[in-house]
DNA sequence: AACGGATAGTTAAGAGGCTTTATAAAGTGT
DNA sequence: ACACTTTATAAAGCCTCTTAACTATCCGTT
């Protein structure tokens, strides 16, 4: 179900030596946030200087790299200034949520230029939706002075399980009808760009490791409780999909062998006992409708030391703590990043969790709630996007060097 | 904790060009089963046929490659066959065990040449326990016939925590006064040769994925159960370690709320309740030593109706089911397999836990018996070692393309 | 104000490695 | 015998990289 990616990237000969050089001094220029020399590049990369000069020229032919003219001295021939040019593209993030979905226009860096949030036109078929949703994103592009033929690259995330190789929806149980939906391609369609299809909880890890409360950490785990229940996992910087694409599916999970014969599938699982729904069962003033309603009176009633409220409040605190202490004995995170309205609804959730956690088990992995919320799937598409994009820079580069110099068409 | 190997291995100038150049040949012809012509070569690796030639020819002077004379003609001229020469060093496999230490000498294939079980010396401390070990692996490979100048690479494995980048046992429970034993560079001094430490059940499923039950499943997870309980989990073909190398510690999973409250460390993790000990505290008839002589009759009387043995076999397999389902849910291997004394001894209970996780979760994972039993580590023990002799001996051409013939150190 | 020294970048010359083309070796098949 | 195939080596040419030399500025000191 899975191809190896055998891509040998090494050079066999001059003509590939020169493609991955230029890589190379692409990367570096990417990497750095403002501007830079030509001598910098040449310390960076380790290259000598004429060949550091003749891949810098061939990259301001193609619009890649900005000249910034001159500079002042730093005690002689005064450097001559650089940088990427984020604007020489343009990425997209759309994350499609069950009622509201959030788009944005971010630059090749991955700065947002602009963003917004529409509702998520759930009358409509998936095929219909993803138009609307297309059109509304090339209003936003058009509005942000981005020029739609420059979008390079868009990932998109959908709440359920996603064959991303594929590009396909294969469920999503809070979406009307959608059951193997080819989002890729039906916004590939709309968009006239490469769409990466990915799913919800996955993008909102490659979030927080990028912007929020991961950072820094390359091995770690994003926990949501909502409606739904699901984890993703990053392992050594990269996103851990798992052979079917169902790695981090731990809504399934079973809380105990006491769960296995009671009709297992329905009530047995952590989804079922720890999801909204069943704090709603257990919870006679909640009105299905909203979590922000009624979830805090919850806690609050807890705090206030409503016998019936804690009993809930410790049951579910439980239930988190165990799959957290699981899940960690299992993948080894540095940390583990809690999220989703229930966490959103509830502060003193995390504390709670990560006081029983500590019972289980002396963990040596660190336990925080989000930093991004509700927007960190949405990070997480236009980092997907923008790593898209410049993959694909790098790349063109790399085949397009059958001419010894490629002027730029035009 | 962990350093990101940020190894660039792109070529940068025609040097480097020709060590990578060197490299691909030299994999493609320690691929290969047997012999190979220059023609073959030159196909696998899209190189020109001069290239190949000198490639060919620089190899044969440091004796990694074999002329093997001309062979009959297949319609034009006679190709000159050659074979990668797996005895220009050997490796070898340490798998220390509680009580029994196996031990082999392989080839750089891995083809094993030799092999033999020692008791371990375990009233010796650390120091002298792993002197004595190197010692019996020394006098097998003399009647091996491999010279000890000639050992490229070991791989080691230890029943506990390894932190492999320091080549340090942390902790081994089942080793009398094994803490923090610097196991690397003990058996390095003492066998002049590089060695790699590693988990046991980290090697076992590298052993069954390379010539066990889970070969060509790039992502599954080998779960054992015995005395000590613990997983390791292959990812995409590699070893997931873990940020503190702890990755697969299932032992200390919980297995339910109600275990929380009650002195969790010492009676409600996985280990406490399904491990041997817990086996035999409920059944009178276990003589504590060996499992072999009590464990098949549990499960007999089980299998003959006896009411308490049903109990405690089928508390036992429903907790080990639980383990097997929850780690497929967070992992999503396209395989489980099972292994340790318990497994060996009751074939019946692999059948019973896959029949549990099919009623938890219609799982898309196959769950089979270890192939290998309690060879698999020393098989991964002898992978490891090979993976790791070739990799220097590539990555000596790439470096040594100074001196013609790198001779090992004496 | 002039000069030495430092920094930044370019041009020129040289070396290494790969490829294409040509050549040689050794068969097979008609 | 002759044409053609397969395999391997030799010669010539091309590309890219590097080192060395050179240009372009600027700073600080005398």
């Amino acid at each position: 179900m899975r191809s190896r990616p055998v891509a040998d990237v090494r050079a066999r000969n001059a003509g590939h030596l020169r493609g991955l050089n230029l890589e190379t001094v692409l990367s570096v220029a990417m990497q750095r946030e403002g501007s830079f020399t030509r001598a910098e590049l040449i310390e960076a990369t380790g290259l000598s200087a004429p060949t550091v000069g003749t891949l810098v020229s061939h990259l301001m032919q193609t619009g890649i790299v900005k000249d910034l003219g001159t500079g002042p001295s730093r005690g002689g021939r005064r450097p001559s200034f650089m940088e990427f040019n984020a604007r020489h593209g343009y990425v997209a993030g759309i994350d499609l949520g069950p009622t509201r979905t959030r788009l944005a226009v971010a630059d090749l860096r991955g700065e947002r230029l602009t963003d917004r949030i529409i509702p998520t036109p759930v009358r409509l078929g998936p095929a219909a939706l993803l138009s609307r949703v297309a059109g509304a994103l090339r209003a936003l592009m058009e509005e942000a002075g981005a020029p739609i033929d420059r979008l390079l690259a868009v990932g998109a995330g959908a709440p359920g399980a996603v064959d991303r190789e594929k590009g396909i929806v294969t469920f999503a149980p809070n979406l009307h009808d959608w059951s193997h939906v080819p989002m890729r391609d039906m916004l590939e369609r709309a968009l006239g760009a490469p769409v990466q299809v990915e799913n919800d909880v996955n993008l909102a890890i490659l979030g927080e490791h990028w912007r929020g409360a991961a950072r820094g950490h390359d091995t770690c785990v994003f926990i949501f409780v909502g409606t739904g229940i699901g984890a993703g996992v990053l392992i050594d910087g990269e996103l851990h999909h798992g052979h079917h694409f169902m790695a981090g599916e731990i809504a399934v999970m079973c809380m105990g062998p006491q769960f296995i014969d009671v009709d297992f599938g329905e009530r047995g699982c952590f989804e079922t006992l720890a999801g909204l729904h069943a704090l709603a069962e257990h919870w006679p003033e909640a009105s299905q409708a909203d979590p922000a309603g009624w979830v805090p009176s919850l806690f609050e009633a807890s705090l206030a030391g409503d016998r019936r409220a804690k009993k809930v409040v410790d049951e579910v605190a439980r239930l988190i703590a165990i799959a957290v202490a699981n899940v960690g004995a299992v993948v080894d995170p540095s940390l583990i990043v809690l999220g989703g309205a229930l966490f959103a609804q509830a502060e003193s959730l995390v504390h709670d969790v990560r006081k029983i956690v500590e019972r289980i088990r002396r963990s040596p992995m660190e336990i925080v709630s989000s930093a991004l919320g509700k927007e960190a799937p949405l990070s997480g598409c236009l980092l997907v996007a923008a790593n898209d994009a410049r993959q694909r820079l790098r790349h063109g580069l790399r085949e397009a060097r059958v001419s010894p110099i490629p002027v730029a068409a035009g």
